[in-house]
DNA sequence: GACCTTACGTCAACACCATTGACGTGTAAA
DNA sequence: TTTACACGTCAATGGTGTTGACGTAAGGTC
């Protein structure tokens, strides 16, 4: 039971499954999408996903290893569909906060997925894709490779981590999920200036901040403190502001 | 089977196991850390936290609703390590740079803890007083509050997404994380220079820095950002030194 | 010390999960 | 037309969280 999978560029047999399914990964995967945005993350199981392709659960394993390919394969479809229809505006800073925006906003946009996809390294075409384009907006803009090795890194898991981060948050249970906005009012609301002098001083403000996602404005730092670091801003630096000059 | 639960505060009979054991959710928490630590993240479950305590697993549900709960309580229990012995030194950015790689280690010490609660708010006593002491550095650190409060945002949310995101690299089953692993040598390793000209010229560079955690890296990024936009940098930006004047 | 109440540990069962070896059918190539 | 084998199906294995029923022993009361 070893080669079992059969690699999609050579197959050839097409056989339909009893319900008249005629799978492909292609189908295998998009489904999964489905089926994730449709019932939530714990909908996506073999026996479900085999059921809603109208094909015995086990025929998955002749597309995939085993549950963690075919997640490997879902992400990928995710991290393509950020870069669809991305151009190089030239100006690196204008090129990171966009790539940031839609990775961010991509991952977002399919919360339960992204759950699944954001830590792994899927090695994929669109994932390798990604990769190249960051770095080359990075050397490109003038930063040297040790340097722009480091910077992507952070960038990179920056956006992902809040990405699952925001993406966790609008795909908890219904329960939990308004479980932990009461406790802003409940618990955080009645903390005495006695024992919490900040918080109760800040609470009106903490309260409006909290209800939309950290990351535009961490990335506007990360963005800051990129222009620090810049080769051009070691003798004079430079006032950053993203304007002409 | 609705209130199965005996809160804590109220429990007075202590019936031994039949192997003798005692429980309470103080036992069953620290149990469940140990486990998880000696033999990773997939080793806990209900059933082996039964074993492990020497109790039927369902006696578990007599002091928490479910895994979840479970989960929660643990958690707490975590974001109290962070804390403990932090002593405040009144720089704002040794004590924020302590404060993030405090929040972040105790986290991914804990992975799938971690995972479960770094995107929930829990209110409780170890979390308020965390929020507290954050708010408290940035404020105190002249920060005006509604800055402080941006700041506060974007700096815990960047601490807990990258700590579950490095979480989740740990807790991944032992498989998946050296498929991961492999990835970058077998396929980025690989890509060639016509079609991947960026990863191709840093590569060497790439596989080095992505063992380790991108956290670091983008809190300093940060701490740097927020140099910038302290209120003290304004007529004067100051050549950010950690070092005395 | 005897009685009650009931907390709580235990058991058995349920429904779900991923995965795999064996099997046979239908497809596509020869 | 034959043949090989890809692939869909079936059945079984050993894991998971969770729950209802049950009895025992612990604690309070007298």
């Amino acid at each position: 039971m070893s080669a079992r999978v059969v690699p999609e560029g050579s197959r050839q047999r097409r056989r339909p499954t009893k319900q008249g399914a005629v799978l492909s990964e292609r189908l295998i995967v998009d489904t999964a999408l489905r089926l994730v945005a449709q019932h939530g993350a714990e909908a996506l199981s073999v026996r479900r996903l085999g059921a809603a392709l109208g094909a015995d659960p086990s025929a998955l394993y002749r597309y995939f290893r085993n549950t963690d390919a075919l997640l490997l394969a879902i992400c990928d479809e995710i991290i393509g569909r950020a870069q669809e229809g991305w151009e190089a505006s030239g100006d690196w800073r204008t090129d990171l906060r966009a790539m940031g925006m839609r990775i961010h906003g991509s991952y977002v946009s399919q919360p339960q997925a992204a759950l699944l996809a954001a830590h792994r390294t899927t090695g994929r075409p669109n994932e390798t894709g990604a990769v190249e384009k960051i770095l080359g907006i990075l050397r490109d803009g003038g930063f040297p490779d040790p340097l722009a090795v480091r910077v992507y890194h952070a960038f990179v898991d920056q956006a992902l981590a809040f990405a699952a981060q925001d993406a966790a948050a609008s795909a908890l249970p219904k329960a939990a999920g308004e479980a932990d906005t009461e406790v802003w009012g409940d618990v955080y609301g009645r903390l005495p200036t006695e024992t919490h002098p900040n918080i109760a001083a800040t609470y009106p403000l903490l309260v409006a901040d909290m209800r939309d996602s950290g990351y535009p404005f961490a990335l506007e730092l990360m963005l800051t403190a990129l222009e620090t670091l810049h080769p051009d801003a070691a003798g004079h630096p430079r006032k950053a502001r993203r304007q002409a000059p």
